[in-house]
RNA sequence: CUGGAUGUGGCGCAGUUGGUAGCGCACCUGGUUAGGGACCAGGAGGUCGAAGGUUCAAGUCCUUUCAUCCAGACCA
């Protein structure tokens, strides 16, 4: 019934599109790059923030707010920093407009001009460690560990819906510490909460490590990344959290008083996940009878679609509905009963698979004599005709079942996409099949570009808690010696 | 910015050697239907991206221009 997914489909993309659409998740806007996220697709990012905010607070972090305008001298007082994100800047110059003085609508007042432009922030860092500034003068003042939920703005030259658009949302996290090896702990903390949300929640399997230096955050010393495998075999970086060192405290001049009575620069971190998730549940889970949502962040566990030919059947079918959805709300699950009555059952169940609802109950005049209800899980598209007794437990195990083998799908397809590569030739050939490959590397920047030069493919991490894989041998590219196997592959 | 392509009802498209615009989906009305994306009948909706030119006549030919998409460079 249902076609899989084949992996590198050359219509990966147009299927991926085609989701996002018509699954009611989002749309391009008419503003060039941007993106419309409908009510659907929000309620799945709601979701998302809600458990993440939960998992940050757990941690100490506080949620604060920061201006979205960010003056062009803060911004350009880290040079790595600036040359990491001076390509894709919205600029302010200007703050009033007025009529065209040809009569053809409004034009910028030319006398309006700001006296320094603001850049629509593309992260924060900058203006957030230009007020830590005034925050911090103690080492009783540490660590700072605050998180904004927010927009940001980087004018990519090509967008694609969730995955790079002009304008995304995300959170951002920055901290600030006394010792270099308390942010560095933090850093680490935090991809492991990221991994930790990818996995039980998205039901998305990553890989934890480091990023090379080329693939680096502008200006920090370490950054650690969560990877993740789309099914078309490329490489999805899901989130990012960096160990900044002192680079920042410098530029802006954070120090503070030690329990030495010395002045020293605060050591900072930052981490962030985006939007982008969207795109990795999609393109991580999703079939070609649309989306598949993991019960842990789908907003609707269970549709309840009733089937009728009169008006008396209709009412009886809804009443006993209802009364299902009470004793399944009464277990936490949420529930909709869809009551259109314009719509026939079989549109109802194409277009809830569309949307990914894990589980769909439909209940006729026949079940309604039998006291029975037909189960419809949309992971594997199984169905089965079973009794309403005990339908509350079994509904509650079997979402678990969904959400763990969600998991494990995406799982034994990476496991089956990775593989150990020691031969030039073959590492050509198989990384543009979709490939993830541990291979050696001799650990410098010209090689990793020269790789990426031939092939597109880079150093996605350094694992550091799967497939770590530390021996000796020899460069896949160059012959140099290297101690330890790296992940390549080639990524969004 | 470089290379390639495309612009025609809300969406997806067709439109022959130039002859005055059509199809599918969606929409509206009425009826029949309803256990996997219903069917029949009727209806509304387009100055063919824009500007200029050739012609008795341009969606079609020519020039200019704008926009979008794909592949590069950039990137969560």
């Amino acid at each position: 019934m249902a076609k899989e997914v084949t992996k590198r489909s050359e219509n990966y993309s147009q299927w991926y599109n085609n989701l996002v659409v018509k699954a009611d998740l989002a749309e391009q806007s008419a503003v060039r790059g941007c993106m419309v996220i409908k009510p659907y697709g929000y309620a799945i990012w709601e979701k998302m923030q809600r458990i993440l905010d939960d998992m940050f607070k757990a941690t100490g972090v506080q949620n604060a707010y920061f201006p979205l305008f960010i003056p062009k001298s803060f911004f350009s007082r880290e040079a790595e920093h600036v040359a990491g994100f001076a390509k894709e800047c919205a600029v302010v110059t200007h703050h009033r407009l007025m009529n065209d003085p040809d009569g053809k609508g409004v034009v910028v007042d030319p006398e309006a001009k700001l006296e320094e432009e603001l850049i629509v922030r593309p992260t924060s860092e900058t203006i957030i460690w230009s007020t830590y500034k005034n925050w911090i003068t103690s080492w009783r003042d540490l660590p700072i560990l605050c998180n904004q939920w927010a927009n940001v703005v980087r004018w990519e030259m090509r967008t694609r819906l969730f995955l790079r658009t002009a304008e995304f949302l995300w959170q951002e996290g920055h901290t600030a510490h006394a010792t270099a090896q308390e942010a560095q702990e933090e850093a680490w903390r935090m991809v492991q909460v990221y991994a930790d949300f990818a996995r039980n929640y998205l039901a998305l399997p990553v890989i934890v490590g480091h990023k090379s230096p080329n693939e680096r955050f502008a200006g920090a010393l370490d950054t650690l990344t969560i990877e993740a495998m789309m099914q078309d075999g490329k490489a999805l970086q899901a989130g990012t959290s960096h160990f900044l060192g002192q680079n920042f405290a410098k530029s802006f001049d954070v120090q503070f008083t030690n329990k030495e009575g010395k002045q020293e620069y605060v050591w900072a971190t930052s981490w962030g996940v985006s939007t982008r998730l969207m795109g990795a549940l999609i393109m991580a889970h999703g079939d070609d009878n649309g989306l598949v949502l993991p019960p842990a962040l789908a907003p609707i566990h269970v549709v309840m679609v009733p089937i009728y030919k009169s008006e008396e059947e209709r009412n009886a079918i809804l009443e006993k509905m209802e009364e299902v959805k009470k004793s399944l709300e009464a277990l936490g699950k949420s529930v909709k009963i869809d009551d259109r009555d314009t719509l026939r059952p079989g549109f109802k169940f194409a277009e809830w698979e569309l949307k990914g609802v894990p589980v769909r109950l439909a209940m006729g005049p026949r079940d309604l004599a039998a006291g029975t209800v037909e189960v419809h899980r949309r992971d594997t598209l199984e169905k089965e005709t079973m009794s309403l007794d005990g339908l509350g437990a079994h509904i509650c195990k079997l979402l678990d079942d969904i959400q763990a083998n969600i998991y494990q799908k995406a799982y034994d397809f990476r496991q089956a996409n990775v593989e150990k590569c020691d031969n030039w030739e073959e590492f050509k050939e198989k990384i543009q099949d979709g490939k993830f490959l541990l291979c050696h590397w001799d650990g410098t920047a010209e090689t990793e570009q020269k790789i990426k030069d031939e092939t597109k493919a880079t150093i996605r991490c350094i694992p550091e808690d799967s497939f770590v894989c530390e021996e000796e041998g020899v460069d896949i590219y160059s012959g140099k010696p290297s101690k330890q196997r790296v992940v390549f592959a080639i990524s969004y």
